[in-house]
RNA sequence: GCCCGAGUGGCGGAAUGGCAGACGCGGCGGACUCAAAAUCCGCUGUCCGGAAGGGCGUGUGGGUUCGAAUCCCACCUUGGGCACCA
């Protein structure tokens, strides 16, 4: 009964009330407020003599579902590590902010007629409080959402800028467009047909311009579906080639759209990965992503006129004895014969119903057929056939490659199927023929597969170039691409896989474009007295739908629908004119490109960051640091899109003097996820997890048998615990230390609400030592604590620093349960706890679970928050020991243990273990082969 | 198909070349209680054995080493990512 419970008992009730009151306290007090050394938040004496650190979390998009116990994870991590830095004298940065532009509000204000706004904002209040209930130790004044009109202004003038900026490959940066058009007009850039710029119409001079900035508006591929009246994603067009929603046809077809020219930064995205501390997997998928390859650009005379192909092995060359060109390539129609056409016509219709990916799985056995038409191999001078296979994709390098059967995979079971030619280019070591148990030989009909590695060159010359007299890849491919030039036969080149990036969307509830039309349809910035844009009140949010089966229509966006918003008299230095408003919207990734920079500076109305406020909180750390957020945490699903996204946006800010931080993140560390089990019954039907009963390794629900699976949390699966679940059960304090004594941040586990109790009872236990139950009186006294006891104290204290720095966070929760659990027995004996022991114990606590130990701070007679208290120092000369216990072993296995003065050398260790009578007994007499004496670690005998 | 992770008690995990299983959950036994809950104490990898003690054990099979959960090779399972990238 809970009346009989002592009254100050450590429960749920009475954690959720001096929780309250602690984050009540917090926010009264400004505890968490970050001072800055200039502008708005200025506070200088505050900033001066302590070095700075900004830990930040990866931007969360306000659901309307609300946060299951997955998603604080992160935030919960930073923090801990956060409130450390502060005890170890860091002026430490840390806030949360909300990404709340996005589709999810936008499809909610169709379907209900709330403004995306309202429902943006509900979304945010409640998201608020749910993290504010954990006692995250964030400055509120920085929090701010991409929805803030204060904002969005600014994330307005970043893209004007990127607007205003060309890239100029020979000072690899971006500049000011002024520049570029000052040099064509003082004739130091010819343009591109000769004649000289004044001589050029303005709009003539507007098209030269406008195609070399780093946003741009050009023809892209997209998924254009009428119906909807929108693109869409490659993952809502179904396999049949239809919208996901509404089933409505989906046309791929080129529509003008505003691009981003991101891989003019392709080279340095790649390169300035290698001054970053980041996950090595992470900083692979980005390279991979971005694609670079290096190689060379061919041309192969034709019927119809030359082939160019893209190949990363030049070197091979002469081991082309076919080309494949992708069923899209313009010269298919040219180069195929009447006997042919049939064959190509069908293969053409039936590569054009696959979708990308279909046509990208490697399982898949190749297919092609023959244009019966012949090009030359600029080398060999030979005949190539000429086919057509939809493996070669038209979107990458030119459409067409040079088939290497004998040094390529994928070509050499292409040339297997259809017995087509295979010569080898290079000769295969001894050991490849061996494993493969063919007799070494360069006759490419005995191979059972491509080789693909350095090796001598082999029928690889012609009458001006030989490269029979190299061994490496490289070597031979440098001789080629100089050959190749100099022949006028092709160039060597490097390719990207990485595009522009698309940046308009077709929807309401994004950041307008500051862009408006001419009669000419020339774009223009709107003038920066003039932002933000406001996105304008509408009724109806939904793009206009139009005729589902039209392949030719233009999509008509929201914003197109507000006639007095659209059009706008303006004066952009021609006089008082007439433009039109740009109806599209950002896409979401614009407002997360650059919130770390607002939070260093989320009031100033002058700047987007006030310069020294940037310095200070993000500028290098010394030469060749790339500055950046000290620590960022988030999951890896980013690892791509976002972070590639927000680095180019940040070097284009650098390069523009912007901002002194070459990278917005200097140290990435990926969380892992929380998943949870989820319940089905013999339809498939999810059932609540909270009510599944587990019998002899079988589960059940409601007496029926039913299957489990492991997986994301979600309202679908039933299987939601929510932090709000949490805190009514066990309080924000202990949930805060489940989370983090599950595991290592960065792995994935099971959530498990039955284990959470643990956490409960230790900070019982805590909270018993140093307050009376009963009467709610401190039990700390001044007297000092026994040696064993403050030993074990100062190798806490050692072992938790250590751990917290690494982000160990479940092994220090270890390390303070031990020492509580050597407490325990002591304040039970004695009926006090000493000072000495406590505060430590508290101060320690304190990262973890800020609330208890805030409490116990006060309790035991300090006026003044924990928050700021140095973290404890291991006292050395009380680490170690006198003597310490080795293990013998015997043939590598332990077999006794042996105490062995700390220090002592290896004759000394070997002294006490010969001395040992059990030793004695082991060794029986014999004199040992081999004796291994690690001093303070083993002794090993091998008989 | 390719790339990158991960496989340790009944469960989450600890140990990154030197005592496998810290800490927590669960389980078993005990104390307190009329009883139950809560709390506290003890035990808890597995096999053989009455015990003392011993054998075996980190996905599987090899290898390196005096010594391997840890390093190397091959395979299996599983999670994540994806691009036939020429």
């Amino acid at each position: 009964m809970a009346a009989d419970l002592p009254r100050y008992r450590y429960n749920a009730a009475f954690a959720d009330t001096i929780e309250v009151k602690w984050q009540n306290h917090w926010e009264a007090n400004g505890t968490f407020e970050a001072p800055n050394p200039a502008g708005p938040l200025a506070e200088p004496d505050k900033v001066a003599g302590r070095p700075k650190l900004f830990v930040l979390d990866m931007f969360p998009y306000p659901s309307g579902a609300g946060l299951h116990v997955g998603h604080p994870l992160g935030y919960i991590g930073t923090d801990v590590f956060a409130r450390y830095k502060r005890m170890t004298g860091y002026n430490v940065l840390h806030s949360l902010g909300y990404d709340s532009f996005g589709l999810p509000a936008e499809q909610h204000a169709i379907a209900t007629g709330i403004h995306p706004r309202v429902n943006t904002e509900s979304n945010i209040a409640n998201m608020r409080r749910q993290l504010r209930r954990l006692g995250l130790g964030h400055d509120a004044r920085r929090s701010i959402s991409t929805t803030d009109e204060a904002y969005y202004r600014w994330t307005q003038w970043i893209f004007l800028q990127i607007f205003g900026s060309w890239y100029d490959e020979s000072q690899e940066k971006a500049r000011p467009i002024a520049d570029l058009e000052a040099e064509y007009a003082s004739g130091s850039r010819p343009t591109p047909d000769g004649r000289t710029w004044s001589s050029l119409s303005r709009n003539e001079q507007r098209k030269i311009i406008d195609s070399q900035r780093l946003v741009y508006l050009t023809e892209a591929p997209v998924n254009w579906c009428p119906g909807l009246g929108t693109i869409l994603a490659n993952e809502e067009v179904t396999a049949e080639g239809r919208s996901d929603i509404g089933n409505f046809p989906v046309f791929k077809r080129n529509m003008r759209q505003w691009m981003m020219r991101i891989t003019a930064y392709a080279d340095r995205l790649i390169d300035d990965l290698d001054r970053l501390d980041w996950p090595e997997p992470i900083k692979l998928m980005q390279r991979n992503w971005i694609g670079r390859s290096e190689g060379a650009r061919v041309r192969f005379p034709s019927p119809a006129g030359e082939i160019e192909v893209f190949t990363t092995r030049p070197d091979t060359l002469f081991g082309a004895t076919f080309m494949v060109l992708s069923p899209e390539h313009p010269l298919v129609d040219a180069l195929t014969t009447p006997p042919q056409k049939s064959a190509v016509d069908g293969y053409r219709a039936a590569a054009a119903a696959k979708k990308d990916d279909e046509r990208s799985d490697d399982s898949r056995e190749k297919t092609g057929v023959f244009t019966g038409s012949y090009a030359t191999n600029p080398v060999t001078g030979q005949d190539v056939p000429v086919w057509v296979a939809d493996y070669v994709l038209m979107g990458y390098g030119t459409g067409a490659i040079m088939a290497v059967p004998s040094g390529d995979e994928r070509d050499f079971a292409f040339a297997r199927k259809y017995s087509l030619p295979i010569v080898a280019t290079q000769r295969p070591p001894q050991e490849w023929f061996d494993a493969r148990g063919i007799a070494a030989n360069i006759d490419c009909s005995t191979w059972p597969e491509a080789y693909v590695g350095d090796g001598p060159y082999v029928n690889s010359k012609n009458a001006s170039v030989s490269l029979e007299s190299f061994t490496t890849v490289a070597e031979a491919k440098t001789a080629m691409n100089q050959w190749l030039e100099s022949q006028g036969k092709g160039t060597s080149a490097i390719t990207y896989k990485l595009r522009d990036w698309l940046f308009a969307r077709q929807r309401y509830w994004g950041e307008p474009f500051p862009i408006v039309f001419d009669d000419d349809g020339n774009p223009h910035a709107v003038p920066d007295a003039q932002l933000p844009v406001l996105l304008p009140e509408l009724a109806d949010f939904k793009p206009q739908g139009l005729d589902p089966n039209d392949a030719v229509s233009e999509p008509i966006p929201p914003l197109a629908r507000s006639k007095e918003w659209t059009t706008v008299e303006l004066d952009l230095g021609d006089g008082q004119r007439t433009y039109r408003r740009e109806v599209n919207v950002m896409p979401q990734w614009a407002g997360s490109c650059w919130y770390e920079l607002r939070y260093l500076d989320p009031t100033n109305s002058q700047a987007f960051v006030d310069k020294d406020v940037e310095r200070y909180w993000m500028g290098p750390q010394g030469p060749g640091h790339t500055g950046g957020v000290d620590l960022y945490v988030g999951g890896v699903e980013h690892a791509v899109l976002h972070l590639l996204y927000s680095r180019f946006w940040h070097k284009v800010l650098y390069d523009l003097g912007h901002v002194s931080s070459e990278e917005p993140f200097h140290r990435l560390f990926n969380q892992g996820y929380i998943q949870a089990y989820a319940y089905r019954d013999m339809r498939g039907q999810p059932v609540p997890a909270n009510e599944v009963e587990e019998r002899d390794g079988a589960y059940f629900f409601e007496g029926e048998e039913v299957a489990r699976e492991y997986g994301k949390m979600g309202k679908s699966l039933k299987n939601i615990v929510t932090p709000d679940d949490m805190y009514a059960e066990y309080g924000a304090d202990t949930f805060r230390l489940y989370e983090m004594s599950m595991g290592p941040l960065e792995a994935s586990r099971p959530w498990n609400t039955r284990d959470v109790v643990g956490m409960q009872r230790f900070l019982q236990r805590v909270w018993r030592n140093v307050v009376d139950e009963d009467s709610g009186a401190t039990r700390v006294t001044d007297e000092p604590a026994s040696d064993d006891l403050r030993r074990a104290l100062h190798k806490c204290i050692d072992g938790v620093g250590a751990d917290m720095d690494n982000l160990r966070f479940n092994t220090a929760i270890a390390k303070l349960i031990e020492l509580n659990n050597a407490l325990t027995p002591y304040v039970t004996e004695r009926g006090s706890c000493p000072r000495e022991v406590a505060e430590p114990l508290a101060v320690m606590l304190s990262p973890l679970c800020p609330h208890m130990a805030e409490e116990i701070w006060h309790r035991i007679g300090h006026k003044s928050t924990i928050t700021y208290e140095s973290f404890p120092r291991a006292d050395a000369s009380l680490l170690a020991s006198d003597t310490i216990e080795i293990p013998v072993q015997i043939n590598g296995k332990v077999k006794y243990r042996i105490n062995v003065a700390v220090g002592a050398d290896q004759a000394a260790t070997k002294a006490v273990a010969m001395a040992d009578p059990k030793v004695i007994e082991l060794l029986g007499g014999a004199t040992p082969k081999k004796e291994v004496i690690v001093p303070g670690r083993l002794v090993n005998f091998v008989l």
